[in-house]
DNA sequence: CTCCAAAATGGTACTCAGTGCCATCGCCTG
DNA sequence: CAGGCGATGGCACTGAGTACCATTTTGGAG
């Protein structure tokens, strides 16, 4: 009966002492001494008290990278697709152990900021790689590489949620669809004009009568 | 000649250090003593070291919760785009210091999570002032409360921080133009029905005629 | 099985952020 | 002057994280 290997051990006793104790009052001292192993042990394994708890981030940046990488002009919204559900498969995989992880961000203020940290680099890898798609160094075309990235994330975090409450129990399916809802808010840039399919739309609040905007309606359209 | 506020003074030191030898080579100690005052006196005046700065991080988030608690159903919208608008007049006000601050957070990474982690905060406010506002349980509808807190968001950031690299000179101006853009990304739900008064005017890109548009307009229009 | 080298481990001492406590100083008021 | 009060400074303590070194364990190669 060989024990468990020691970093898995950590983190075992590390999630215990999280549930018995709290986060905040229980040391590296106290984790590494449940896991039976010097305090030093520790911090080999996990470069901190917090990395216990989000062990893979650095991997799951890395996941999403190579996948974004790995695309051509005209499939890159299905690699942000891809990205996306990678990142949502890979906390279904962790099963009980996101649930754990879900359960203490919501307590301790200090987890919940590192989560939203993680999250912002996930961001920044989505808004990098959307400008340079589109290509468009045009202020207003970088503004919508953010707001497409910021939609994206907040897309991926909503239903990660829901599965995570156990609100859902098939998160792929919803985040595919949540993924084309919010691609669908986006126009994507030159279909609509060429090809007459695409829709651009504009809503504004106007206490004018419809007919009164026509003209302007018709500069949209004709550009 | 009096000297200024011990705040001001452990201010000052704080960012003259962080220049000359960066963030992680200044200690707690040598800015307490560049400005002439004890250690215990600096986290009387400061929580922790980061908190030098961001000092007035939590007062945002007030100012934005007043903004927000002061409005109306039928002005939300307006609401959200004011509390926007005075984040971004904070800092404007904040002028050299919020530049500096900036240059600050784009190097160290431990100051751009922190950075993160606050805006997530504005982020969490609006969502569920958005939420609320839409009073609709429905997952859907959580959804897109969801996608919109998070553009309107990244709408603000990505203005101000064209401001806070000298990219533009009218931030003011420009972040309402993104509001506006963002709001139009999101249909107004039920106001165009309700009153009459206000007119909810959506404008499709395609290959049809406007003309051809006109019974779905007005459909729109009448409810 | 033996021996050796590399990897993993444990211990110790250190820096630094952050907390708690208590004594002190300056200043204002009655 | 006495008393109070807020701001300060010093001191000791906890706990995270780092650096270094000695020791043990492990996994091959012979």
């Amino acid at each position: 009966m060989n024990k468990p290997p020691a970093r898995t051990r950590l983190a075992d006793a590390a999630f215990a002492l999280f549930d018995e104790r709290g986060y905040e009052q229980t040391t590296v001292d106290d984790i590494a001494e449940r896991a039976g192993v010097g305090r030093t042990t520790f911090f080999r394994h996990y470069r901190s008290k917090e990395a216990v708890i989000f062990p893979d981030h650095d991997r799951l940046l890395e996941l999403i990278e190579d996948r974004l990488a790995t695309s051509s002009h005209s499939t890159a919204l299905v690699a942000v697709s891809d990205a996306v559900r990678l990142v949502l498969l890979h906390y279904i995989d962790e099963g009980d152990l996101a649930r754990r992880r879900y359960v203490l961000t919501s307590k301790v203020a200090a987890l919940r900021d590192r989560e939203i940290a993680s999250v912002g680099r996930y961001q920044r890898l989505f808004r990098e790689f959307i400008a340079d798609w589109m290509g468009d160094p045009t202020e207003s075309a970088s503004l919508r590489a953010e707001l497409m990235a910021a939609s994206v994330v907040a897309a991926h975090n909503h239903v990660l949620r829901r599965w995570l409450r156990g609100e859902t129990s098939d998160p792929v399916t919803e985040v595919d669809e949540a993924m084309r809802e919010v691609l669908a808010l986006f126009p994507a840039p030159g279909s609509a004009p060429e090809a007459g399919l695409g829709t651009t739309v504009v809503a504004f609040r106007t206490g004018q009568e419809i007919e009164a905007l026509l003209p302007e309606l018709r500069r949209l359209v004709e550009g």
